[in-house]
DNA sequence: TGACGCAACATTGAATACAATATACAAAAA
DNA sequence: TTTTTGTATATTGTATTCAATGTTGCGTCA
């Protein structure tokens, strides 16, 4: 049988958070006031606490002692770091996926660049951009490898912000569902060496865009 | 001005219980009791609780809701994972540091190097690994990415143990010596690609050391 | 008028008290 | 004898209280 999973209060307390900070509901720079956040979750501070210490370790906050936490609002040197790190993991994860990934997991794949393509047709940027998301996700999922899926994922949430907002502009588009194509191409080969090439100029891509947001 | 870095009572008790666990003083298995570590270390269950959350940020240690924290006993595949993991992470760090390290840094490394050589003349294990550990400090330190530097430090750390036991054998010592004047060459020469494809092969024996570990 | 000092307030840090849950053991029933 | 169930105890989860620290603003003095 299949164990109940409790979710301690910290923990639905820290996902709850950092959904808030995902979606600019707390956007860089709010403070979290412990008792203010208390009155509104309705928990005490304990719990609240706890999850914040989680919320620190993970990077998405950072906190001052005896003047409380705020959400991170990095840098363009920080976010560029943590892009280019990310862009690594991913490569190594795209490795990884060729050697592990089964023809049902590749074809998964093949199903959400297929759906990628129509949101393009239909221009809607959301389901885009989830897409893309899923993608990415997946082939790191495929890797087998659960630290990396954590790391990741960790850090994947941290630039969830930064790379909706720069996802508005449409003109990569295009290209980028090609990179995509061609990322599927070699996945389904398992051209490990080619992917690995191909992943590290389209997370290139990347921060160049964010790089625009910053500009403008 | 350096500002003065505080150190709220969680984090001091964390990196105390870090210690314990590198130390094999809580060897994996270890219940972690909060009333008793609390006498032990002469504070109350708030701050103990609060670093306990860090460690399991840290993947240190694990809690099962309502039956306590006990340090983490990763099996052979979670291990071979962190490994494969942390090996991506050095490998990417050298091409990186090919790019950004400076001279100077490279001569630190090449003085690292030379010591490992005589650590190995006088047979001294401890000395040997500390420096093995220093070198690839280093290099991803040189990467110049904030980031990958904490990522790297956080892994490295939950492997420290099982690759201190793994370096008992000194059989592998004379070639895991070559590989790294071979690695401090091409970083010399800012090879790029040839630093991986080393780094790749010298981090993969660690592996190896380890299966044997457990397999014995 | 400006700078300094003090006090009141706000906020976090730490400790303690109380509640919820799990485990162990013993007693009773099959 | 074995299984089950209830109760006592230990342990963690949560709430509340108290202490330490930082901030703000006003009043006073140069």
């Amino acid at each position: 049988m299949e164990p109940i999973h409790r979710q301690p209060l910290a923990l639905q307390v820290a996902s709850r958070i950092r959904d808030l900070i995902a979606t600019d509901q707390f956007p860089p720079g709010t403070p979290l006031k412990e008792v203010n956040l208390c009155k509104q979750l309705s928990v005490s501070r304990t719990p609240l606490r706890e999850a914040l210490k989680q919320l620190i370790a993970e990077g998405l906050v950072e906190q001052i002692p005896y003047r409380g936490v705020v959400v991170c609002n990095p840098d363009q040197a920080s976010i560029e770091q943590m892009l280019e790190l990310l862009g690594a993991l991913e490569v190594f994860a795209g490795e990884m996926a060729c050697l592990r990934a089964t023809p049902e997991e590749i074809d998964a794949i093949r199903v959400l660049t297929q759906q990628m393509h129509e949101t393009y047709e239909k221009d809607e940027r959301l389901s885009y951009y989830k897409i893309n998301q899923s993608i990415h996700r997946s082939i790191v999922e495929f890797s087998k490898n659960g630290e990396l899926i954590r790391s990741h994922e960790r850090l994947n949430s941290r630039l969830y912000r930064i790379r909706f907002l720069s996802n508005r502009r449409t003109d990569r588009w295009h290209t980028a569902i090609e990179e995509h194509d061609a990322i599927l191409r070699n996945l389904e080969q398992r051209e490990g060496l080619k992917l690995n090439k191909l992943l590290r100029e389209h997370l290139g891509h990347t921060w160049t865009k964010v790089k625009d947001l910053y500009d403008s």
